[in-house]
RNA sequence: GCGGGUGUAGCUCAGUUGGUUAGAGUGUCGGCCUGUCACGCCGAAGGUCGCGGGUUCAAGUCCCGUCACUCGCGCCA
């Protein structure tokens, strides 16, 4: 017989009635009955009611032994009574019968619960993440994030990717998110960046002539964390030769479409070939965002003209000085009282906008000060040109453009929220097209890239050259979906006199071109095909499919939201000898914290020290 | 860096207008129970009300400061 187990905990039916059987796990749940004691085995698969009464035994050892201990029990299945059978459990027709219980580990008083699905702070479940782990909702969340990989890969490798991996150890970019640094000891002053992305490399490897490239890749940002962002994270990061902006949609679409169906529980999913394409400012003007939420039918309109001319003074001005008034219907709020109106717009200015207007109407009836001073024929051609009905509400964002648009954005969610319009059991997907290569960036009163500046421009050089930069679309696209921007990509620039010249209308010489990005240029220099790729993150994708609202649910080991490891202790200080050795000094507080650290290591050793001498 | 929320037993939370000995559930420990499956019943232990200061006869409760966690903004593809 096998040391430890001859049936995981999920594997025995009716059909092993009689047999001797050994399983192993922790112990998941006790009852005891006082003659007999009901035991549920837990491993990875599943769980197993192990039995014993006084002719056991077993029993004095099992009713001994805390939660969470791992033992190895020998016994018999027995079929259950057709009133004990629990339909719950898939072992639920059978017990086994404990003689023998050897315990391979004994558990002390546990940190949390791992039977109960109660919430503990994150803190206790980070520092003791081995335990959380073992709970159900997480364990099957990193269960899924596997297939969802194992599925992903599958997919990219039947559409003809080949996986490669590249460095992790590379050099800082200027550009971008703040790079995790990693001192070098061979070369003092010297520092390594970790990847925010394997950008570099994967374009790389399409010079390098490998046509068709992916990986799970991991990439690292040291930057401010949110619910759906983390340090470190994973991309299936992709780069296609010889491809249109067209051949990278119909490579992902399947794949993601794919691989949301495999795993969605049911809840529909866009298909493959269908997902919708939303100019950037289409998507700023009718969601307020450049990864709109689709499953909210809300849609927002510009309504400025309308208040070019109005008795309601503030509208008039705004618009009279190059601002916008977007509008943002609140369908069926005839019956809403005031408060949900005047709740608005104290929700706005808490988020730090200026205020939310509102027209109420109630069978026609317009309501509200905006109504009021703009005149009821008036707001009867919006309503008109709007399509709006007569127990629809409009809510208004108005203001400097950029202003108004988030305004406006953050408005829609919250009124589909409030008004429960987001359509429940579905991921949407669409892709956002057409960005900008540039925009005007006011603190520095110039023309900058307003994403990346390695986008191969719309119209390349001829545009470029002909077209007012602010006009110029990039060849550059995201996937959304429910409001999650899954993954950003683009065409990549692969000429270097179109990279120079884009450069140059964003103030950048050849030269300073040449010194921050040489090892690129050179390549394009070298024989470079036309690329683009993308890279979607698998940790967000694992969080919509798990439905969960933290990206740290959906990762093993993750960092708290102070980029902390509390389990192993990550950041720590280090030895004055290893500092040394990568040519670093400390200064000021950092100085501090390494000292002491320093001292509670010599009091460590110190205390060893004494301990030994005690004995 | 900025704003919101939270902080009371190991854990989840209640605690009224400032008023006597700060409660419940759960977990832990002890006892009872031979068919439970979130077993049940009885009992016990367990608290610097995040920390510091202030107002007051009296502070978990009010005020000021501070720290931690968390969500968001800035930042970030």
């Amino acid at each position: 017989m096998h040391a430890y187990r001859t049936h995981n905990c999920a594997q025995l039916s009716k059909e092993n009635v009689g047999e001797t059987v050994r399983l192993s796990g922790w112990i998941h749940r006790k009852r005891d009955h006082g003659g007999v004691l009901f035991v549920d085995l837990r491993d990875h698969y599943g769980i197993t009611q192990v039995v014993a009464d006084e002719d056991s035994p077993a029993l004095e050892m099992l009713d001994s032994l805390k939660l969470e201990s791992v033992v190895t029990i020998d016994g018999e299945v027995k079929a259950r009574d057709e009133a004990a059978v629990n339909s719950n459990l898939p072992t639920g027709e059978i017990e086994v019968f404990a003689r023998s219980v050897t315990v391979q580990s004994h558990a002390n008083e546990l940190p949390l619960i791992v039977n109960s699905a109660e919430d503990y702070p994150e803190d206790t479940r980070l520092k003791y993440r081995f335990v959380d782990l073992r709970r159900e909702r997480v364990h099957a969340n990193i269960m899924l994030r596997n297939r969802v990989i194992t599925s992903l890969r599958r997919r990219m490798i039947d559409q003809g990717f080949s996986e490669f991996q590249t460095p992790i150890l590379g050099a800082s970019s200027p550009e971008g998110a703040r790079d995790y640094l990693v001192p070098s000891r061979l070369h003092p002053g010297k520092f390594y960046a970790l990847p925010q992305a394997p950008q570099m490399f994967k374009q790389l490897l399409m010079v390098a002539g490998f046509d068709r490239y992916f990986q799970i890749a991991p990439c690292f940002r040291d930057e401010d964390l949110r619910a759906d962002r983390s340090p470190e994270f994973y991309q299936l990061d992709f780069e296609m030769s010889f491809v249109t902006q067209e051949d990278v949609f119909n490579a992902i679409e399947p794949v993601l479409a794919g691989v949301f169906e495999e795993f969605s529980g049911g809840k529909s999913v866009t298909p493959a070939g269908e997902f919708p394409r939303i100019p950037y400012a289409e998507a700023m003007l009718k969601y307020g965002s450049d990864k709109p939420d689709l499953r909210n039918p809300i849609l927002i309109s510009d309504v400025s003209v309308h208040f070019e001319k109005s008795g309601f003074g503030i509208f008039e001005k705004i618009v009279g000085g190059g601002g916008v008034v977007r509008a943002i219907p609140a369908p069926n709020t005839n019956e809403k009282s005031r408060k949900f109106f005047d709740e608005m717009n104290d929700w706005a200015r808490k988020e730090g906008f200026s205020g939310l207007g509102y027209v109420t109407r109630k069978q026609g009836e317009f309501g509200g000060p905006i109504a009021k001073n703009h005149g009821p024929e008036n707001m009867q051609k919006i309503y008109d040109e709007l399509g709006l009905g007569e127990n629809d509400g409009l809510f208004f964002a108005a203001g400097k453009e950029k202003e108004a648009v988030k305004l406006a954005g953050a408005a829609r969610t919250r009124v589909g929220e409030q008004l429960e319009l987001i359509e429940p059991g579905c991921f949407k997907f669409c892709w956002i097209v057409d960005f900008p290569m540039f925009e005007w960036d006011e603190d520095l009163k110039k023309i900058d890239f307003s994403h990346n500046p390695f986008s191969m421009p719309q119209g390349e050089m001829e545009a470029l050259e002909n077209t007012d930069p602010l006009e110029i679309k990039a060849w550059q696209y995201d996937i959304v979906c429910n409001g999650y921007e899954l993954s950003s990509g683009a065409i990549r620039n692969h000429r270097p006199d179109i990279m120079y010249k884009a450069f140059e209308i964003a103030g950048y010489s050849q030269e300073e071109v040449d010194a921050n990005f040489s090892g690129m240029i050179e390549a394009f220099k070298l024989g470079a095909p036309p690329h683009g790729g993308s890279a979607p993150g698998i940790d967000r994708i694992v969080m919509l499919l798990a439905d969960e609202p933290n990206i740290r649910e959906v990762i093993a080991f993750p960092l708290n939201q102070r980029a902390q490891d509390l389990m192993m202790g990550a950041p720590s200080p280090v030895s004055q000898r290893q500092l040394r050795d990568v040519h670093i000094r400390l200064t000021g507080e950092a100085l501090e914290t390494q000292k002491e650290a320093s001292e509670a290591e010599k009091a460590d050793v110190n205390s060893n020290a004494s301990a030994r001498d005690m004995r």
